[in-house]
Order: structure tokens, then sequence, then C-alpha cells
DNA sequence: ATCGCTGCCGTACGGTGTATCCACAAATAC
DNA sequence: GTATTTGTGGATACACCGTACGGCAGCGAT
């Protein structure tokens, strides 16, 4: 056959470079969107633009991935603006870990359920520890690990626990939750039994605390409660 | 055809009675075995003896089915031996809590993550706001609004982190997850890097804290935090 | 005897994580 | 220049998942 008859060998199309970075930032971008429930290794790729067994070249599997990303949210909170003093360094710390677990939702799902060992992770829990060591009410590393348990586990139960009523109580459009539109209804119904009265008074005469001043507040009474 | 050569019709097997107790006891049965990521509709199904669709007669979807669960562990944790007092109350129960998420650590899992209105969960809310309603340091709905919210918070904390750390050590037979067996030696390389100093003060030359003597000591430390 | 309804099971759909295979390009040896 | 070997990326496959939907057996009513 001729080279005019001949087709044109089409050239493999070049490979996409990808990256532990990279990777780490796409999948970030979908949880962020959908929620981990939402994230797969093959939504993943697709949006990277190549087939999912690629990414096994850079993570053992799904679990590393996760790794990956909950790493990529601690250098952002290591890198977050932090004050002198253990005290001030103590709650820039837990601040920074709650506004990037507001901006990263599935972050709170992660928090407290493996152990955070990626090294922004270690960076910040040294710092958090370094400053923990200097405060006064602190004697001995059996107090320090004592004092930074109460304070981790307060820190994870609060961000969780906003997260969560952040989701039930949104609105996104016609994605109504199927939890959330039986929420109201049924609760009003479980309250007007008059077996909670507490929770009633709670829920219906409650202020709407403001968030932001709640988890400071509870943190630094927490705090000084573990420091006192 | 005669009688004698028609062979008898097989009846249908009659079919498996179900009841959401019985679903609900077979889904723990089987989550405390192989823990959330194991538990699946067709297994549970399949442990019944019946189609998977059979348990959509009960509950709307799986999430449904984890609500049913959950209050299983809350029915428990309202049977709980306590106290009289507000103070003695609000121990008991957190430490009743504590106790079932080590018997089923899925629980753990779902902890923080998703709001728990069951009956007998909206029964154990009720005991507790109404307990720490009549602390002496409270005073007011905002202020014990609060308080719930850095007790609870600290309660869901603690246990996550607890129920993970004890997973983590666990060493299930041959069944070792892979985070294990990497968790020791790459620990001790990051801390020999000398970039965190505490952290390795704290995991090397700190005491193994007795898990339960902890929980009690920080909860209370939190409680006096919240209520002096 | 027939018909309609109900409930259960099976099939199907669209997805999942990841093991394995295959094709092809690049590198190496002669 | 050719043959062989190696490495890599995509495709296929496996075993599973949640749940929608259709078919059929059994039961009750007429």
């Amino acid at each position: 056959m001729t080279i005019w008859e001949r087709p044109e060998p089409k050239p493999r199309a070049a490979p996409v470079p990808l990256s532990r970075d990279k990777i780490a930032a796409t999948a970030i971008r979908l949880a962020d969107a959908h929620g981990l429930d939402g994230l797969s290794v093959r939504k993943i790729a697709k949006e990277l633009g190549v087939g999912p067994m690629r990414l096994y070249d850079y993570v053992v599997n799904r679990s590393e991935l996760l790794d990956l990303m909950v790493d990529v949210v601690y250098a952002r909170i290591a890198r977050a603006d932090r004050r002198a003093g253990w005290r001030d360094t103590v709650l820039d710390i837990a601040h920074a870990t709650r506004e990037a677990a507001l901006d990263h939702e599935w972050f709170a799902d992660i928090l407290g359920g493996r152990p955070h060992l990626g090294p922004h992770a270690l960076a910040v829990g040294e710092a958090n520890a370094a400053a923990l060591a200097q405060a006064p009410g602190i004697d001995g590393l059996d107090e320090l690990q004592r004092a930074l348990g109460a304070l981790n586990s307060f820190i994870i139960g609060a961000i969780r626990r906003e997260v969560t009523e952040r989701r039930t109580t949104r609105d996104t459009g016609d994605d109504i939750n199927a939890f959330q539109s039986r929420l109201g209804p049924y609760l009003r119904r479980m309250l007007d039994t008059g077996d909670y009265p507490t929770v009633a008074r709670l829920v219906i005469d409650g202020a709407h605390l403001e968030p932001a001043e709640t988890f400071a507040h509870n943190l630094t009474t927490v705090l000084d409660g573990i420091t006192g």
C-alpha cells in the first residue's frame, strides 16, 4: 500500500502528567462539592482525564488517598497566622482547624476517625502540644497527655457537631436531603408528646447561638478548665 | 396424569417473619463483627434468610437502617443504672455512652456525624439536659445550651479518639490492617527527624494511661469547667 | 372457577475499589 | 536496522454495593 493509500497512524495521546498534589487537589475539590459519599476513585480519575488505575501509582488504596487529602488540610492549618504565647497559639490552632473544616466539611467526617500522621498533621500536633506544655497548670507528661486529650476531644466533637448541624439546616436548592425535610415536623411531634421538656425548651425557646461565638466561648471554658 | 404419577407440588417456603427489632439486632451483630464498612443491606438480608428488598418494607433506605441501629444503642444507654443528683446523672450517662461505644465500635463512627433523634436518643438527651440544667453555675437557657454543647462535644470527641486508638493498636490475628503494620516504623522515623520533639516525648516517654481513668478524669475536668 | 391484589423474590441498573491482562511505545542488545 | 525486552497506560474483569422494578405464586373475594 503506497503512502497515499495508507492512513496516517494516530499518535497515542500524551499521558496526562499526574502528581500527588494534583490528585489531592482534585479529590478535595470533588469532596468539597459532593461530600465523601460522593467521592470515588473513578470520579477523581475522570476529572483528571485518566483511567482510575493511574491513581494507584501514587496511593496504595482509597484510604491513603484520604490521608493525602487530610494532610493538605493540615498544611493550611499549619500556615494560618499564629500569635505568640501558649494560650493564643492553642486558641489560634483550634480556630484555624474549625475554619478549615467549615471550608472542607468532609474533613469533619474524618476527624477523630483515623489517626492523622501526615507531616503537616504532625506539625500542627507538635505546635499544639508544645504550646500546651507551657501552660502553668500543666506539670509533667501525664498531665500534658490528659490535657491534650481533653482539648483535642472537645475540638473534634465541637467541629463535627457544628458541621452536622450546618448540613442538617442547609437548604441546597432542589437537593434537599431526605432527613432535613422530615426533621422539623417529626421533631415537633416528638416534643409535643411532653416527654422531652428540657429538649423542647432548648429547641423552641433557645436562641440560635452564633456558632463562632459558641465555639470560642466553649473552647476557652474547656481550656481554662484543663489548665486552671 | 394420575395422582401417582404427578409430582407433589413443592410448597413455597414460608416467608421469614421480619421485624424492625430483628433487622436492627442482626445489623448490629454484623456491624459489631465487621464494622460499618463491612455492613451492607445484602449481608443483613442474607443473614436473615431473605432477599435484600424485604428490608425496604421496614426502612426507606440504608440511612434509616443506621438510625434504627443507633437508637438501639441509645436504648441500652437509657437503661443503664443512674444515680441521683445532677452531677452523678451527667457522669453516669457519659460513662454509659462510652461503654456502649466500646461494645459497638461502629457507634463511635456515627457519633456527631448525624443528628440522633430516635425516641431513646431523645430520652437520653433529655435526661442529660435536665440534669445539667440543675447545675449551680448554669443560669438560663443560653448557658445550658452552651454547656450542653461543650459537654457533648467533649464526649463525642473523646469516645471517637479512644475507639480509633483502640482499633489502631488492636492485633486481630492475621487480619492486621495495613495501617497498623506501617504505623510503628513510620512514626518512629518521623519522630527521629527531631521536628516533633513534644510529640516524640509524649509517644516515647509518655505512660500508657488507662483509658477509663483518662476519660473519667477529663470528663470531670470539663464538667467542672463548664459548671464552675 | 376466576379475578384481583399483595407480597416476596429475582433481575436489572448504575455504581464501587481494585486485580489483572493486553497492547503498544520505548529502551536495549546485537 | 532488526529483534527482543521492559515499562506504562488503558481496558477488562471480578465481586461487591443500594435500590428500582417486574413477574409470579398464593390468598381472598366473588
